[in-house]
RNA sequence: GCGCCCGUAGCGUAGCUGGAUAACGCACAGCCCUCCGAAGGCUGGGAUCGGGGGUUCGAAUCCCUCCGGGCGCACCA
């Protein structure tokens, strides 16, 4: 079934809904009390809005569900309700409805007014942490996927009245960082020594060889003679500035903003992570066994308890998921979590951790899917030698930001994805991003040529000439961009948006295939223009969730 | 072995809080520029929704089971 569409939301729609209600009380009283509910027609033909009550009242009537819709739609039809709509009628047990040009043409009238700006029905703080990768190296092409995912979440959010809070957690501890250091250490000595050993589990890729040398040039030699105890510190903490100063960069380079980068380096010394482990022993949530501090995440329907304690005494990871998850519940009523397609394990005991933590249902984890690179139909062999792996800054500057930002959002999020190098770059019209961009461009276009025609203000008078039925179906679609975002939040779903904005871009094409806008007819003209300001508008705010430009030419 | 994701037309997918003839793009066949951007539009063919059971008036959708593909199952981070 299409994705419910309750827009827009009249007022003859929701009395003509209550007048359905009390006939359906009237003719069977014995029947449960209806709520009528409108969902889009699976077909243009069936209507505007369809409602299915027949068929829940077809048992109790003891009569088919045709036999019901049609005494409902007779006992209704001389109603008030009934009159404000072109046509009511009782088709296969559905109650259709098309609603007269008149109210499509009212819509079009408020949205050009207005404009799509954001609609504040929402309200509420949200904390989305997605693209964390270890600080360790260069973002590679997932993790592009959980940027585009979770931005543009984060934007329809935004569009909708939440606050929302952006963050990133940065893994900088742990038996990584030291890895790490030796992986740079290493190269730095090999500038003047090639023989030094590099370390059998260090970090092999190039970019630690330019980290390298920017500090040889910096430092000099003066590295070489240290103590462990010296440069192992120094040299953690650089490697990982540069890195995640890289990782910063290449966020801001895809138009990805983010509120908070939390140092989890910085939650160990400043005791929150035994904080947090604190509280939740408080609650009761803990046990001890063979030495080490457990959490009874089975309790809340994760797999197996977690150690957050070992018997050494150290916190394991899970430890830092209960204070940053503590920190971020602390901050926010609702907690999203986008992870890589390698953490879905996680998804139990951080949902566990959230009822853990007395906030039951409050974290959501949302996996973004794997990604293969495809070239000419082939899947592009990556190599884990140094260079060769699957950056994002190396697939953003062969594709650029808007198709990389297309393709990783038009898939549902843990659906794998093949991404499809040559066509990304195609300007052909099986390339969706070109195909959606051209209709906004389109539009421009005919704006320039308009000059001064383009109306300032709608004028509704005008607008009843818009009954061409490309026209009524445009208008409908860009009636629907409101619930499409918040179908996109309610769902996590943020491919839907991707789907809208090629069908508004198909509609728009559709119609300016059949009609001319720039008639001879000032009316019309004037009509037109209208309905393509607001279908530029609609594009515009629908790309600019996705994060893709919205060109006046190309 | 346990768990998660995926299986829908030749290909890539949407639909999965159950509803009408299963939708969209590509590919394929045909048609449309003396006219606002043909990076476009229109028409057509093409699907036992992985198999089998079950629940229901009704199942791609919910339940069970089996088969295929991928990925996780640390007192690593």
């Amino acid at each position: 079934m299409s994705p419910i569409t309750t827009e827009p939301r009249t007022h003859a729609l929701d009395e003509f809904g209550h007048a359905l209600a009390a006939a359906a009380s009237a003719l069977y009283p014995d029947a449960p009390p209806v709520t009528v509910a409108y969902e889009s027609p699976r077909r243009a033909a069936f209507g505007d809005f369809a409602t299915n009550v027949a068929f829940s009242l077809a048992k109790h009537a003891r009569r088919s569900p045709q036999d019901v819709a049609l005494a409902l739609v007779e006992s209704v039809r001389d109603g008030d309700a009934a009159h404000s709509f072109a046509n009511v009628e009782a088709v296969a047990g559905f109650i259709n409805v098309r609603l007269a040009p008149s109210i499509w043409q009212a819509e079009l009238a408020r949205l050009a007014r207005d404009g799509s700006v954001p609609q504040k029905t929402r309200s509420g703080r949200v904390s989305l942490e997605f693209g964390s990768a270890n600080p360790t190296g260069p973002l590679v092409v997932v993790q592009g996927r959980s940027l585009s995912i979770g931005d543009t979440l984060a934007r329809a959010m935004t569009f909708c009245g939440y606050d929302v809070f952006t963050e990133w957690i940065i893994n900088d501890a742990g038996a990584q960082m030291d890895q790490l250091a030796e992986s740079l250490y290493a190269r730095y000595r090999q500038i003047d020594d090639p023989a030094f050993p590099f370390p059998k589990e260090g970090y092999p890729g190039h970019y630690l060889l330019e980290i390298a040398r920017s500090l040889h040039e910096t430092d000099g030699a003066r590295w070489k003679t240290a103590t462990l105890e010296e440069w192992l510190p120094f040299f953690q903490r650089y490697a990982r500035d540069r890195i995640v100063a890289e990782q910063q960069r290449l966020a801001e380079r895809f138009n990805v903003r983010y509120d908070l980068w939390q140092s989890e380096r910085e939650l160990h010394e400043l005791g929150k992570i035994q904080a947090g482990i604190d509280a939740l022993k408080n609650a009761g949530r803990t046990y001890e066994s063979d030495g080490a501090l457990f959490v009874r995440t089975t309790e809340f329907g994760d797999d197996k308890d977690r150690v957050v304690l070992r018997g050494d005494g150290r916190p394991t990871y899970y430890a830092l998921d209960v204070t940053y998850h503590g920190e971020k519940l602390g901050r926010a009523g609702r907690v999203i979590d986008i992870l890589g397609p390698d953490h879905h394990g996680y998804v139990g005991r951080l949902r566990a951790l959230a009822a853990a933590l007395g906030r039951p249902n409050c974290i959501d984890v949302l996996i973004s899917g794997q990604i293969t690179l495809v070239r000419d139909g082939e899947p592009v062999k990556m190599s884990k030698r140094a260079g060769q792996i699957e950056t994002l800054e190396a697939l953003l500057d062969e594709v650029g930001n808007d198709a990389a930002r297309f393709f990783f959002i038009m898939l549902s999020p843990e659906s794998p994805l093949n991404f499809d190098l040559s066509l990304a770059v195609a300007h052909t019209n099986d390339n969706p991003v070109y195909y959606v961009q051209y209709g906004h461009a389109r539009i421009a276009s005919v704006l320039r040529n308009a000059g001064h025609d383009v109306p300032a203000q709608p004028d509704e008078a005008a607008l009843q000439s818009l009954t061409m039925p490309t026209e009524l179906q445009l208008i409908r679609r860009l009636v629907e961009l409101r619930s499409v975002v918040e179908g996109v939040i309610d769902h996590l779903a943020p491919h839907r948006l991707a789907r809208y904005a090629r069908d508004v871009a198909a509609d728009f094409h559709a119609f300016y295939a059949e009609c001319k806008i720039l008639t001879d007819d000032d009316t019309t003209r004037h009509a037109r223009l209208t309905l393509c300001l607001a279908t530029k508008s609609v594009l515009a705010t629908a790309l600019e969730l996705l994060g893709v430009s919205a060109p006046d030419s190309m």
